[in-house]
Formats: C-alpha cells, structure tokens, sequence
DNA sequence: CGCCATCCGAGTAATCGGATGGCGGTGCGTTACT
C-alpha cells in the first residue's frame, strides 16, 4: 500500500489528513509482513501505529501493556473514537464477565492485556482459536528493565509468541538503548530477518540540562530556590516514598505551590484524584517515585527535577523526557550527591541472592517467599524455572551485578562529566550525530533559560549575553 | 556509605554512652483471610 492510500485510510479511520514523523514508516514495515521495532517519544502517536495496521489486516490484535490504567486510557480512547470491539482482559473483571469475553473474541479487534495474563493456559487457548492479526508490545523496554528483576512473566512474551504461532510482532518504546533493542528482540524469539528497527530521536533540543552537585541536607533549601524560579508545573522525583512524602509536606509549608507526593503507597483512588489533578493543572508540583509518568501525556511540564539521582540513564531519560511535550523550554536539574551515589551502591549490593540462598532455592526447587527483596525473589524465579545449575546460577547474578552496577556508574559519569550533557546522552544511546540547541546545559557553559517574568535576586544569573527569547524560540523551531 | 533512631545496661532516679541495626523502588494475579 503506498502512502497516499495510507493517508486515505487514516483520513477514513482517525479523521487526519497527515502523518506524524516517525509514524508511516512503521506502518508501512506492518503491512508488509515484517516484524518491527519502533523506538517513538511519547506523545508522538504511537497508538495509532498499531490501531491503523490493525484495521488493515485481518483478525485481533492482541496489545501486551505493563498498567492497567493504561490499557483503561487505550481502551477508553478506541471506545471513544467509535471502536465499539475493544476490550482489555484483566484481574478487574468479574469471572463471568471474563468468561463471556473469551467466548467472545472473535467480536474484539483491540484486546488488550498484561504479559502475566498471556501466561494463562485458559487465555492462550481461547486466541489460538481466533486469527491473529498482530502481537504488540508497548512500553517494550520493559522487557528489559523488569523481566530480570521485577515482573519475571515479562520474559515469558517471547514463549507466548510461539504458543500463538509465532504472530507478526511490533514492539514499541519511547527510548531504549542498542543492549535494550537487543534484549527485546532476543527476548521475544524474532527472527532477525524478518525484523525492521526504527529509531526515533532521542534528544529533546527544548529541555536544557543541568546537574547541580548538592549535599543531602542542603537540598531541600536549595529546591526551594529551584521552585521559587520556575514555572508550575514540574515534576520532582524521589528514590523513597518517605522523602516525596516529606517534601511534598514541605512544599505546601513554604511555598504557595499545590504539591503531592505519588508512589505506591498511595491508594489507588488517590492515585488517580492526583493524576487527574495534575493534568488539569490544579496541582503544581508532584512529588513521585518512578510509580509516576508512563503513559502520562501533559504538554505543558516546565521542569523535572531530581531529588535523588535514577538506577541508570535510561530512567533519567525517560523521566525527564515527560518534560516540555509542547516543544516548549524546559529544564532537567538532577541534585547530585556523591553521598546518594554510595548509598545506591550499597543498596545494590545487597539487592541481589547470596551463595546459601542460590543453593537452597536449587536444592528445594522453591523460591521462600520471606526471603529477600521482590528483586531477590525474581532472580531466584528465574534460576529456577532456567533449571540453572549452581555454578551457572552464580555466574548469571556476578553477570546481573555487574551490568546493574555499570548502569549505576554510567549515571554517575553524566553527573560528573564537565563536557557536554546531551552529547553524553546522545552517545550512550547510541547516536552519532547530534544537534545542539542554543540552549543545551551547564556542560556547555549555557545558562539556565531566562524565565518570564523572573525576578533574579538570589541566583542572580547573568542575563548579559543570554540569547534572546526570541531567538531561543526561533532557533528551536528550525531544528 | 555514613548517619540516625533505638535499645540497653549502668547505676541512680533521669540521663548517658556505646552498641546495634536499618536504611529504595517499580505491578500484575490469585487466594486466603477478616
């Protein structure tokens, strides 16, 4: 089909008269039988990839989703646009209601579900029985980021799959690293020759990049500051519940700031009041863990901060990447301490199973549920059903130690650096060419941007020499 | 890591010193309970 008959379709279909980058070509690599892995910002219309593909082949389309609350967002926006056939398969469900779903799937274009539901024997059989038009993964990164360590029925997609029948299969996230790309693709079994990749921009040009080196107990003193310059709203982020919790206090205290603090912790109506709070921008400030943001969609977040430095960079990436959706300036400040650095250190020294325990969860063919962090418990799993032996067994968890402390140094190297952030960025995603914005991060020697209507007395920042707005704007819309 | 909160015994009436231990975070689904 070539792009003039897609643009008809999506016209028929969606009522747009265009594509937006980076969406035809994976559509076009769909259609043509080829499994595809498409790295897309957030926000730039990755649904539709699959909803336009899907209405052009025969059968259901079968979308693996890591949230609940997303495939409730999918769910409601296919149903809003019309598309009575769709439906997500999840543990909200009544037992009959489930029941008539499933006898029914020859009735649903969309289904919706999460990788531990496709590891149901029951659900595996009723959509053997149905065509099979395309197998998604969304948010595919993680694959990556959890199949080891926290969801373990993560890596059982690729077994799935073959179960299915080895279905046409596109997997999309917003940002992965080559070793990511490359974990998904062996991860879900795809032949290497029937597979496109395309990758999306990483950089954002609008956000500007700062790293503020801070001592722990300065840094809600110097956050302060921080709010007090930039615009509402932003975003910070904690790597504890009980410190969001604690400066969100804090924030409402000192500032007129509407701050809330969002984790795990919180109830689930909770969660959901301050996330619609947030996005009708009734609230200023939230105060998250990484519980906050996938699949979170507001334009206008001016800023994320870091209270506390990510695990690596691919979550500073994808926090920070929430920020500036409208192409509009905005900053990343991470507040780092070396204090911090040390203390994840530890932390993830002791994340990970010891000799005795990798030898009796062996020799007891079970995992003992008190015993260790989920983290723990899921490479225990994981030896386990790979029927590893001790030595293997130790071999993988050196392996994952290594590889979790090396993502930790890399993070800690961008916090470091004294050369350009974004370039740093760039080249651990593997990009080669780069464009700098005017306005790129401290790195650089750049200032950060002059805000409207700022009254610098404290931080009293130079504006001498500082492009203009104008040319801010200017410089930013050429790229 | 290095900093606190807590505990404990000493030995005196209410604290003190030293030791100890704790210290992240992400979500499904199912099932056994209140």
């Amino acid at each position: 089909m070539d792009e003039a008959q897609l643009k008809s379709e999506l016209q028929k279909y969606f009522g747009y008269s265009a594509f937006k980058d980076g969406q035809l070509e994976p559509i076009r690599s769909v259609l043509g039988g080829k499994h595809t892995l498409s790295t897309l910002p957030t926000g730039t219309g990755k649904s539709l990839i699959y909803q336009l593909s899907g209405y052009l082949l025969d059968g259901i389309v079968v979308i693996v989703s890591p949230l609940l609350s997303l495939m409730e967002d999918q769910v409601a926006q296919l149903k809003f646009m019309g598309e009575k056939r769709t439906a997500s398969l999840n543990s909200m469900m009544q037992f009959e209601e489930r029941q008539r779903l499933l006898s029914n799937l020859d009735r649903i274009k969309f289904l919706f579900l999460s990788p531990e539901m496709l590891q149901n024997q029951v659900v595996l059989n009723q959509l053997k029985q149905i065509p099979l038009a395309l197998f998604v993964v969304d948010e595919a990164h993680c694959i990556s980021q959890w199949g080891l360590d926290f969801r373990s029925d993560y890596l059982f997609l690729g077994a799935a799959r073959k179960a299915l029948g080895n279905p046409l299969t596109l997997a999309l996230t917003a940002t992965a690293t080559p070793a990511v790309m490359g974990d998904i693709i062996s991860s879900l079994h795809i032949d290497g020759d029937d597979l496109n990749v395309f990758e999306g921009a990483v950089d954002r040009p609008n956000i500007y990049y700062r790293v503020a080196a801070v001592p722990p107990e300065e840094k809600n003193e110097y956050l302060l500051q921080l709010l007090e310059r930039y615009p509402s709203p932003g975003i910070i982020y904690f790597s504890s519940k009980a410190q969001a919790d604690a400066v969100a206090f804090m924030i409402r205290k000192r500032t007129g700031l509407r701050a809330e603090a969002y984790h795990a912790d919180r109830t689930n109506e909770d969660r959901i009041t301050i996330q619609h709070q947030f996005l009708q921008d009734e609230l200023d400030v939230i105060c998250a863990t990484s519980a906050f943001g996938m699949g979170i969609n507001k334009p206008n977040i001016r800023y994320v901060i870091h209270y506390h430095m990510p695990n690596s960079l691919e979550e500073y990436v994808q926090e920070i990447g929430r920020a500036g959706r409208d192409g509009q300036p905005s900053t990343a400040v991470l507040l780092y301490s070396e204090t911090d650095y040390n203390f994840k250190v530890k932390m993830l020294q002791g994340d990970f199973p010891n000799d005795f325990a990798i030898e009796s969860v062996i020799k007891n063919k079970a995992v003992n549920p008190d015993y260790g962090s989920p983290t723990e418990q899921t490479l225990l799993l994981h030896i386990l059903r790979q029927r590893l032996t001790k030595e293997e067994a130790k071999h993988f968890i050196a392996a994952r130690r290594e590889l979790k402390q090396n993502l930790l140094k890399r993070m800690k190297g961008f916090a470091e650096t004294d050369t350009c952030r974004r370039e740093y960025i760039s080249a651990y995603f593997g990009k080669s060419s780069l464009v700098k914005p005017v306005l790129c991060c401290d790195g650089c020697g750049d200032e950060d941007p002059p805000l409207a209507g700022e009254v610098s007395s404290r931080n009293a920042v130079p504006t001498t020499g500082a492009p203009h707005w104008g040319k801010i704007l200017s410089d930013l819309f050429l790229l």
